[in-house]
DNA sequence: GTTAAGATTTAT
DNA sequence: TAAATCTTAACC
């Protein structure tokens, strides 16, 4: 099986186009886990509200505004790590769950970073080399996706929070249904 | 230097 | 339904 490194055109394309091409990609570290995605989300950037560079162009949210093919990583509530994938232009994609050997029971944001190891530390690490990669698997069959409104951006309004900006790979038992 | 709030999870 | 927990950003 050969798995083959994501090109830097993957990610400069239309933000929610590659937020649903994502599902069934592979996300590598440190050359040890290998975990199929299977939930996204797609933040659109400086006018969506729901997105953090909606607020600016701040050091945390600079990042978005750099190069497409990076990773995009912060702390939510002090306690949880959330990963996300830089399309440029100030827009990110979230990798909100993957499907890991031993990810027993429902994941989420949170718990994904945890499991892997991923800190701040990973921010702004380019996703084409080491220890951060995305992977595309040719022999992966085509995936059976869903889609609906993004989760936790409710103080975004109405107008975000109910965009189906969310995709998944349907009836995967990793997605977090909440 | 201080304060407010958050793309969540887990336990009452 | 509420607490845990800490970085970021917007105030003095």
């Amino acid at each position: 099986m050969t798995l083959r490194v994501l090109p830097r055109s993957f990610y400069e394309r239309e933000t929610s186009l590659v937020a649903r091409e994502l599902l069934g990609k592979v996300l590598e570290v440190r050359g040890e886990v290998h975990a199929p995605i299977v939930e996204t989300e797609a933040y659109l950037g400086p006018h969506d509200l729901a997105c953090h560079s909606s607020k600016g162009r701040t050091p945390r949210t600079e990042v978005m505004f750099g190069p497409a093919g990076v990773a995009y990583v912060y702390l939510v509530y002090g306690l949880h790590h959330l990963l996300n994938v830089v399309t440029g232009h100030g827009a990110a994609v979230l990798i909100r769950a993957v499907a890991l050997p031993n990810g027993s029971g429902r994941s989420g944001p949170g718990k994904l970073t945890r499991s892997l190891g991923l800190t701040l530390a990973h921010n702004r690490l380019p996703l084409d080399v080491a220890p951060l990669r995305l992977l595309e698997d040719p022999a992966c069959p085509p995936l059976r996706l869903a889609s609906g409104a993004r989760i936790g951006v409710d103080y975004a309004g109405p107008r975000w929070a109910r965009r189906k900006l969310r995709f998944w790979v349907a009836g995967h038992p990793a997605v977090s249904v909440t």
